[in-house]
DNA sequence: GCTTTAAAAAGTAAAGT
DNA sequence: ACTTTACTTTCCAAAGC
């Protein structure tokens, strides 16, 4: 084979070959990110309309598949992070960013702010939590957002915190190391988000 | 009307220069030792000034570029001070710098918070996504300009060609936050 | 697109004490 | 835990890869 997945696009080359070749890189990175056909679906969706506007001229097409799967999980409101992504996909979290920017740009798109109540389910399950510190940690980022000390804050760090405070309090027995390595984040984040839930929430 | 009055201050102006005439970058190297000059990763040669504080590149072709400036003026003076400089180590510069301003970055306090999430549904031409950055990126049309918001009230506004169009981007945009309630005053 | 320069905003990260 | 340093985003010009 002349052409590799991650080479550049051809001008020649046919947009229906191309797109085959999209969906299926889409089908292997729905496993290793177990999110569901309709995700894939939107994420071709996107994918296609980026050709039909030209935008993989001159760009990785990989990157640009990867980016249009992270919009895919934004529009559903499907927890998958930048990281994630760029896990499953061995392209830089950078460069799916950028191309993240261009789609919205180019394409108008308008996603839906992330809401890190989304996030707790999945850091739970990484990190082997139970259903009522779930529970508890929805109704800590409930008061958490009415409050607003969401803004501008990284959705995964507030998720992260609001677990690791619901865990102390249901006696559930896991660190703060615990919970960060299932998030994504730092320990340090973890502390202090706690310290703007302690305030909010008269912890 | 507009509640509060924003603070605005000038933090950096970027400007482009050009002497017309080709210049020996090695040969300002020998004369101004600690200039920076790494022709393999850089064709431009960075020329520091301690006053005021600015960092200008000089390219074999005579043009320039003047960074770290706090005004118009002093990026204009900051120019005339490396050309003078130049002069006295011996270089030959036959004529003065023709200056251009190209970008002006001011930050400003609206002196109340905004409501960011509100400000991303609401605001056109926006981007908010707190995973990458805190702040919310508006792209507007007249002064074509970029401002980032945050939900402190604190703004960043950059792409300003002159500085009329700092205060006018930042009143546009005060008083569509206003306008759209997306204000909270203590 | 990249390389270099400057500067602010607020969040996150890593390294050193 | 604390501080320091550094990276994320936005803008722009320069010459050349």
């Amino acid at each position: 084979r002349l052409r590799t997945w991650d080479s550049r696009s051809q001008v020649h080359e046919p947009v229906d070959r191309n797109f085959r070749q999209a969906f299926s890189e889409l089908d292997r990175l729905k496993d290793k990110l177990a999110v569901g056909d309709a995700v894939i679906e939107k994420a071709a969706y996107i994918y296609r309309k980026a050709l039909e506007k030209g935008l993989v001229r001159g760009r990785s097409i990989s990157a640009l598949i990867a980016s249009a799967l992270y919009a895919a999980c934004r529009d559903t409101e499907t927890p998958r992070t930048l990281k994630d992504i760029g896990q499953a996909s061995n392209i830089k979290r950078k460069d799916i960013a950028r191309c993240y920017r261009l789609l919205l740009r180019e394409l108008n798109l308008k996603m839906p702010v992330v809401d890190p109540i989304k996030c707790i389910s999945r850091i739970a399950s990484k990190a082997g939590l139970s259903e009522k510190t779930k529970r508890k940690a929805t109704k800590i980022l409930q008061t958490a957002e009415e409050n607003k000390i969401s803004a501008g804050k990284d959705p995964m760090g507030l998720a992260a915190a609001a677990l690791y405070v619901a865990c102390v309090t249901n006696g559930e027995n896991k660190t703060q190391r615990d919970v960060a390595e299932a998030a994504g984040v730092t320990e340090v984040t973890i502390r202090n988000r706690y310290k703007g839930l302690k305030v909010a929430l008269n912890l | 009307m507009p509640q509060t009055k924003p603070i605005v201050s000038v933090e950096n102006v970027v400007a482009s220069a050009s002497v017309d005439q080709k210049m020996d970058l090695n040969e300002i190297t020998k004369t101004f030792p600690d200039v920076e000059y790494h022709p393999d990763q850089f064709p431009g040669l960075v020329f520091r000034l301690k006053t005021p504080k600015t960092a200008t590149l000089i390219f074999t072709s005579g043009k320039m570029v003047c960074t770290g400036s706090k005004s118009e003026d002093m990026a204009r003076k900051a120019v005339k001070t490396v050309v003078q400089k130049l002069r006295k180590g011996g270089i030959k510069v036959k004529k003065d710098a023709t200056v251009q301003i190209q970008n002006i970055v001011a930050s400003i306090n609206l002196g109340g918070k905004i409501h960011l999430e509100q400000a991303a549904r609401t605001l056109p031409r926006s981007m908010y996504e707190p995973e990458q950055f805190p702040g919310l990126i508006h792209r507007m049309l007249d002064p074509k300009t970029v401002i980032l918001l945050f939900s402190s009230g604190k703004l960043v506004c950059t792409g300003a060609k002159q500085e009329p169009d700092v205060y006018r981007s930042v009143n546009n945009l005060h008083a569509l936050l206003e306008e759209k309630n997306l204000m909270i005053y203590d």
